[in-house]
DNA sequence: GTCAAGCCTTGATTTATATCAAGAAATACT
DNA sequence: AGTATTTCTTGATATAAATCAAGGCTTGAC
């Protein structure tokens, strides 16, 4: 159960058996179906979820459409990261796409933490460093690329998303309506030829 | 000269004088003018620099367009996130917009700080919470806001940019050509007006 | 198996924004 | 000061993607 958990930090930065036991002991396990709601918008964010298994996504309403700001699967960690690490009302809503198995940590445990062993401000700031160069690559593709570049990218990244989500909530993780993707999606053959081509 | 680092540093996270005194040696100060490239695409970023006056941009061209990820002034650090912390060559290239004041900080010397003193580590996380919930913010202005709203948004917070940021790169920055920018700053009573009666 | 609800596709039309092009302002250069 | 270069504005046109609208699949409920 806690053996993805541990890897995912592993990666990031070598455990003692101590700190392994330590941190576990700090996350609470759920089993939740899907269409939970994790996170309302205007609560405080007081936990940041461990995906075991499952997905789920964050999304915000604004002339009654809904955004998706993110899409989260198994090895990632969901919160709202406005409103847990600001303490405010958060912008956005979590709610899971599928059953999900989940390792929860409350704000107050992941204080303990901080307090507790300098390690994790350490792991705390490494995350935060990735989740930051990751968001930032997928601001530079709005920036620069059309629809059907950021479709084709994640079609060569990580085609099982598009299995995984529904297409009006990829959609709008990618920026764009479902018609659009629905289309791209029906030309991607084409497209293919095309640049070909060039490149 | 180090005031303002400081300040910066403190508004995060209290310091000892001791602290105080440890990160300031590690800096390196440094006058230049504008137009100068702190960083080239391809190469590794070895420094964080903290702007003590001016500003800087970052960007990077992409079939002989130059988008911006990227603008930076007083109080703030530049770095490429992707170059600095993963170690490999950047993909963005950093120019300062005028004439600047920085104090430049090496790689190396950040890691001898987190060595040092792992309050650094916590000071390191905090600014990269913050810099990722900043960075959130322009994202969801992208997934969700019209090139208007997204000018009227900058035009309300910082109204300062829009005199010190050449029109092309704050409108490559903002997600549009200079042109439809142009008619933007052009149309901008007009539209005012118009809101008034929504809202 | 049939019906209903939700989801996806496809087509026609509209709209925001990009592109192309030329001229006007501003700035820098000698 | 006067010319050259860069930057900004404005207009005409093109285009990607949104919107509007209808129909066809899936999926699940009974």
């Amino acid at each position: 159960m806690y053996e993805k958990l541990l890897n995912c930090l592993k990666q990031i930065y070598p455990l003692t058996l101590k700190q392994q036991e330590e941190i576990c002991k700090m996350f609470e396990f759920q089993d939740l179906p899907r269409d939970t709601i994790l996170l309302k918008v205007g609560e405080v964010c007081n936990h940041t979820h461990f995906i075991v298994e499952g997905a789920a996504r964050s999304s915000y309403k604004k002339d009654n459409k809904e955004f998706v700001t993110w899409l989260g699967f198994e090895g990632e960690f969901v919160h709202s990261a406005q409103s847990f690490l600001l303490r405010e009302p958060s912008l956005e809503s979590i709610v899971l796409i599928s059953d999900c198995k989940l390792l929860s940590l409350g704000y107050s445990n992941l204080e303990l933490l901080y307090e507790k062993d300098p390690i994790w401000n350490k792991v705390g700031r490494l995350l935060y460093e990735l989740h930051y160069i990751t968001l930032q690559a997928r601001l530079n593709s709005h920036l620069s690329m059309s629809a059907a570049e950021r479709y084709d990218q994640i079609y060569l990244r990580h085609p099982d998303i598009l299995e995984r989500v529904k297409l009006v909530h990829l959609a709008s993780y990618l920026g764009m309506t479902p018609e659009t993707l629905s289309r791209l999606r029906a030309n991607k053959e084409k497209r293919q030829r095309i640049y070909g081509k060039h490149h």
